[in-house]
DNA sequence: AAGATTGTTGCTTA
DNA sequence: TTAAGCAACAATCT
């Protein structure tokens, strides 16, 4: 679930509190989330600190201090990194609202939590994922440059162009929905900001990607840059289990137009309603009125 | 109870 | 060789 604005979000205020702390020890509860043999994943971890936290699309790439290795990881859609100074367990006096599910959230580790790491300083990470989609990878350098190539343009980076993006369309037969959700092509957008931008761009999901007008893609650069950077600015979208690493949900569910918003007016032409089908595979958001 | 869910990969088909 | 369309991964919710 989480796309760019959320693992940016995680990036910049999880992570980035585990630097320079050096990992004690690893617990490792549920082996297939790590994609690399366990004694190469403790190896390149152990004794060792985080020495920088980078990302490209949706991956996160933790440089290991004292190491040729980086870790990789990838929260697909129902990953989470918490971070938490102590393993605390809340205990009991929460009767102001919270429900079980936040307690059981707040209690790590959980069913879910299938990597911890402890640093030296009593801190730890958690990385839970409820449907074990995510996963926790060590490569080299070499490795690295592979993936990242892999990677098309991504919105606030300088290669996100017009021209470039006009290329990349260039002869496309699929639909524009699946161009943007395809992560070799453009990278970091998800399903729901891939809506929210066609919808303020006022383009049809379904419309041949080729054909699209130039000024169509000049909206899309533009809209995508700007929503993407709003949604960072609001810690991402929690739109069911998205956590920060502090736990904490995300802010920009309020400023969602068309995704979750099925079957209401839609909010910009007051006319059209906002209609739900399914497009490249995905439920697709999206006002029939205002959107051609 | 069938169908859906915010991501990606790998298979099949054209 | 490349592109497009799906199933699969697994757990939970409606």
């Amino acid at each position: 679930m989480p796309e760019m604005p959320e693992v940016e979000t995680i990036r910049r205020d999880v992570i980035k509190k585990a630097l320079r702390k050096t990992v004690d020890s690893l617990e490792i509860n549920y082996a297939k989330i790590v994609k690399s043999p366990i004694q190469i994943f403790k190896k390149a971890l152990i004794g060792n600190q985080f020495k920088s936290i980078d990302r490209i699309g949706k991956l996160l790439i933790v440089k290991i201090d004292k190491s040729p290795y980086y870790l990789l990881l990838h929260l697909k859609m129902t990953g989470q990194i918490i971070y938490r100074k102590q393993n605390r367990l809340l205990i009991g006096g929460h009767s102001n609202g919270i429900r079980d599910k936040d307690v059981e959230i707040n209690s790590l580790p959980n069913k879910h939590t299938h990597v911890i790491f402890n640093f030296s300083d009593g801190s730890k990470f958690f990385f839970n994922d409820m449907r074990k989609f995510g996963y926790l990878k060590i490569v080299n350098e070499d490795e690295l440059k592979k993936i990242k190539e892999q990677y098309g343009i991504e919105p606030l980076t300088k290669k996100f162009t017009f021209e470039n993006l006009k290329s990349v369309l260039k002869n496309r037969k699929t639909n524009i929905k699946a161009v943007l959700l395809n992560q070799k092509l453009v990278s970091g957008l998800g399903n729901i900001y891939v809506d929210e931008v066609l919808f303020k761009s006022k383009i049809l999901p379904n419309r041949p990607a080729q054909y699209l007008k130039e000024q169509e893609i000049k909206a899309i650069i533009e809209n995508a840059n700007q929503i993407i950077l709003k949604a960072i600015k609001y810690r991402g979208t929690t739109f069911s289990n998205y956590m920060d690493a502090s736990g904490r949900k995300g802010n920009y569910s309020q400023f969602l137009r068309v995704f979750g918003h099925q079957g209401e007016k839609c909010s910009d032409c007051g006319q059209g309603l906002v209609t739900k089908i399914k497009i490249a595979g995905r439920g697709t958001h999206f006002c029939s009125k205002c959107q051609v």
